[in-house]
DNA sequence: TTCGATGCAAACTGTTTGCACGGCT
DNA sequence: AGCCGTGCAAACAGTTTGCATCGAA
């Protein structure tokens, strides 16, 4: 799904909702559909900020909860009292993350075969998934060898 | 691991880093060690305040690092801006949460696999694996055909 | 015109820290 | 005696909220 299909699914998505389409929301999406990386809320507003200034850090909070329900925008929580998010381009729930200790960076990859366990497992609950995670902790060869980690710090 | 002897690793990692075993860090560890189920640093406090009324929140949070440190407590994170504690009876680190979303009930499960998965997908990446969770969100079966969950909010 | 959306600043939650006092070793 | 550990309260970070105003439909 490219940015212009988007961009149409949140305005329909807010139209729907009987939401209003406003430019401070327009400014975040996009702000947020430019990234290549993993954000957190407060470079989100910064980004937001340089297409219209006006934009709060009030609205890039109450946004993003609109932007996580309508499944354009994926929550990254890897315990670090601070999350982050990226824009869910393909609508892809079966993702692990492996985040580097080093350098903080997250790395995600497709990891399909994570389903069949979220099932076997929450039936013998009683239980019926929503979503899985995986998430690895990880050192950086590069790191350890050369003492100095080839991937920028978030 | 009994709770005597989780008290004697306790005692024995402190000496070792030279860290004094004082009545208040022994009343939080004997708080930990006493729940069944996950807990918080607010209700562990409640908890070691109950067996020593002299300990303070402070203490609370610069003991919990010390009991994760020496493996005696695992902290449990479901992205909920809010850490779970558990004490750490045996030494697995191979652990899947499974957590409701209707009753925020955590289950754990063994799940012995998953270093495969974790091993598998970092090495793609030029990555050693350090520690892995796998984290599964559920709908309570109970919950949705009753309209109530059997299970008690945390 | 109407009522949802906004910006601002204050409130809030969980956690951390500076400081002077207290108590292990 | 020395110095680590402690309680207290203030500080802190990220997030949420009340309120008067603004603006999309």
């Amino acid at each position: 799904m490219n940015n212009e299909a988007s961009r149409d699914k949140f305005k329909s998505y807010l139209s729907t909702k009987g939401l209003r389409v406003t430019n401070q929301r327009l400014a975040i999406f996009e702000a947020a559909f430019a990234q290549k990386e993993h954000f957190t809320a407060e470079e989100l507003l910064d980004f937001a900020r340089d297409i219209d200034d006006s934009v709060s850090r009030a609205t890039v909070y109450r946004t993003l909860p609109i932007m996580i329900e309508s499944s354009l925008v994926r929550e990254v929580d890897i315990g670090k009292n601070l999350k982050y998010y990226l824009p869910n381009t393909d609508n892809n729930t079966q993702v692990a993350q492996i985040i580097c200790t080093d350098c903080d960076k997250i790395f995600e990859i497709n990891a399909p075969f994570m389903e069949w366990y979220g099932n076997s497992v929450s039936t013998k609950l009683g239980l019926t998934p929503v979503s899985q995670r995986l998430q690895v902790n990880a050192h950086c060869n590069s790191f350890r060898q050369h003492g100095t980690c080839k991937n920028r710090p978030h």
